[in-house]
DNA sequence: GCTTGCTCCTACAGTAACTGGAGGTTGTAT
DNA sequence: ATACAACCTCCAGTTACTGTAGGAGCAAGC
């Protein structure tokens, strides 16, 4: 029933959801391989690419970076490993998330905190600026 | 007792745990006055460098990007006008550091669904590459 | 057959905020 | 005098694209 249509770098974005000069730009860095082209130099895609680039924008969706998925891509192939590399990225990324999370909670805290202590006068008297002034003591 | 010392790149860069290159770059970028220079061409600072870098770097330290910072030092100059606007552009960084919040804990959640999901076994009943694969219903 | 307009091509600059390095000069201490 | 550190000016690289310039191809209507 499927139909192994030959697709347009356009056809494929509009799959995809994915801008055509990302596609490229995916291509460049080997995460698509190197298209097939008409006579006249266009690139042709298959409904493997198809999938290939969904798996990479989902990926993506996730917040994996980019070498993250270049290794799942390469660890999707092998169905008959253990999934414990891939999930092994997948912890490691989420632990990642967790830092970054961390970190900005810390910095909304600090920053609540000085917001909060401004009195609304002038800016002689704010207290953010004095927060980012250093305290000239003495 | 404040000496007003002539100061290296070095010595600012010391006092303020700042790069080298990281001051040159501000300078560049108009954070930083033009230095003046010594005969040989090398840079030479003073006090008052010393205090706009360090609010500088305070503000970078509470997230602020480069663009709000260098209007926060425009806004700190004047002394009488009322800090309104300081306000307004520390609560703005807010909001968008509340952002960046939500996006991330709401990547969180996902990822470790996925995470959560995987029974251990091999790539092909991986659900986490479930997950990221297209699945071909039908 | 021709023009219009859309899609495609390559190549490159720009984004944010630095960081690091190459290649060369100056200052300082022994 | 000779190290050696610190300084100088470029410039490339980082992440993951995005947008644009300049040019060619392709389908449709007239
Ligand atoms: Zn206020
Ligand atoms: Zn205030
Ligand atoms: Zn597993
Ligand atoms: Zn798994």
């Amino acid at each position: 029933m499927a139909e192994a249509a030959h697709l347009t770098i356009g056809d494929l974005a509009r799959q995809t959801g994915t801008k055509v000069n990302t596609i490229r730009f995916y291509e460049e860095s080997g995460l698509l391989p190197q298209a097939e082209r008409t006579a006249s130099g266009r690139r042709v895609y298959r409904d493997a690419d198809t999938r290939r680039l969904a798996f990479i924008r989902q990926s993506r969706n996730l917040g994996f970076p980019l070498d993250a998925v270049r290794e799942l891509l390469t660890l999707a192939d092998d169905a008959n490993q253990p999934c414990e590399a891939i999930d092994r990225i997948a912890r490691v990324h989420l632990a990642e998330i967790d830092r970054k999370i961390a970190d900005l909670s810390a910095l909304r805290t600090e920053l609540d905190r000085v917001i909060g202590s401004c009195s609304h006068g002038t800016v002689a008297d704010c207290k953010i600026i004095e927060t980012l002034a250093p305290r000239a003591h003495e």
